[in-house]
DNA sequence: AAATATGTGTATCAAATGATACACTACTGA
DNA sequence: TCAGTAGTGTATCATTTGATACACATATTT
């Protein structure tokens, strides 16, 4: 179990100590495994989840197919599930730990009264707001105007932006989900990406030569 | 010029007397013709515009075509410009006024300070972040799966359902436009739809069957 | 070692979408 | 009235994307 310096040390952005015992008080860690589903498309929500350590993964899915929203990482919490949360609603999309998680979970109500109470949390609050929509917009807009090929590279470029590394680690069904098509798509173009010497290919990752 | 009583008709959101004095020192109400662009992407903003009457659109642009983001209608504003206003940062998307319009406009700097004096004010912000999310996520989820056809007949309904006709009084261009094809595409669909007695086209308006 | 799940390569076909070109009509403003 | 602009119809062709099917390789589990 995480001890309280442990927790805060994680949570940097909650400056005020009169926040940070509220938070003690009122929230509680839980642990999730890879792959577990921590929030379902329908769900009721009435708890705001903010990680401390892992990732999730929230995405829309169809029947067949899904398409990647944005990632969760540490310090960070879900726009589904804060609107949700805030509003007393229910969430529209789907959240899953890709990594083994630590989450810390406050009670939903506690948004809006520690909203009016701690500057910091209400920057928390609407830097989670503007930054999720505008990770939404850039993807409407790519889905919208740009080919496949070119997120693919898009998505290795960020890739290689957050993680400094030209290996990345997903298998072409992965890569199919997160940009809202097909395996199959994504194999003929990456095989034709192949062809161009931009990358090479393994089982379980891609290997950028760029 | 409107006098305040006219103003706060239009205005119901905002109950509390003082909020409603603070907009009245603050606010300057400015007219917009048909066809004035008001928010261009890039721009800076420093102000926050709130739609009194008229209806705003807006859009994101690509080299050659666009896509509708939202209608920002009385009582509203822009998620854009509150985004970029609150966090003092640069516009990711154009607006433009499509029927002539009365905007309330306030310095960028009271929102946030209003936002923890007072409640209304404060819910109107989160309203706006929340319901504009939820636009944009439903329009993304829509581009990304749906095909063309599909959005066209969502686009009549919607359009039904708010404003309760049946005509449909947009060009081809229009609609191409707002859903992020072009003319051909639509022209194209819309003659299949009329075959299939859905609807009967007209120079300027598109008239539902069903 | 056998069984099972996951990952990859690739071919074939169909459908959706986009690009381009041109004709024609209706409206608008000088 | 004439010219210009906006709106519409439609054909042709290329490209992109998706659906389906199957082979085979590599991991994992029992």
């Amino acid at each position: 179990m995480e001890t309280s310096a442990d927790l805060f040390k994680e949570l940097k952005s909650f400056s005020e100590p009169e926040l940070q015992k509220e938070i003690l008080k009122h929230g509680k860690i839980i642990k999730a495994k890879k792959g577990d589903i921590l929030i379902r498309e329908g769900q009721y929500l009435n708890f705001l989840p903010i990680v401390i350590k892992g990732l999730l993964r929230v995405y829309q899915e169809n029947e067949d197919r899904e398409i990647l929203l944005y990632y969760v990482g540490p310090e960070q919490t879900c726009m589904m599930s804060l609107s949700a949360a805030y509003f007393d609603y229910y969430s529209t999309a789907n959240g899953i730990a890709i990594k083994p998680s630590e989450i810390l979970v406050l009670p939903a109500h506690l948004i809006a009264e520690w909203q009016l109470k701690y500057p910091s949390w209400n920057k928390f609050i609407l830097k989670t707001f503007k930054s999720r929509y505008d990770e939404l917009l850039s993807a409407f807009g790519n889905v919208a105007f740009k080919p496949i090929q070119i997120r693919v590279k898009d998505y290795f470029s960020e890739y290689f932006k957050n993680e400094g590394s030209k290996k990345i680690p997903v298998s072409h069904q992965t890569l199919a989900n997160d940009l809202g098509t097909t395996r199959v798509v994504i194999s003929r173009i990456l095989k034709q990406f192949e062809k161009e010497n931009l990358v090479k290919l393994h089982r379980g990752y891609i290997e950028l030569l760029y």
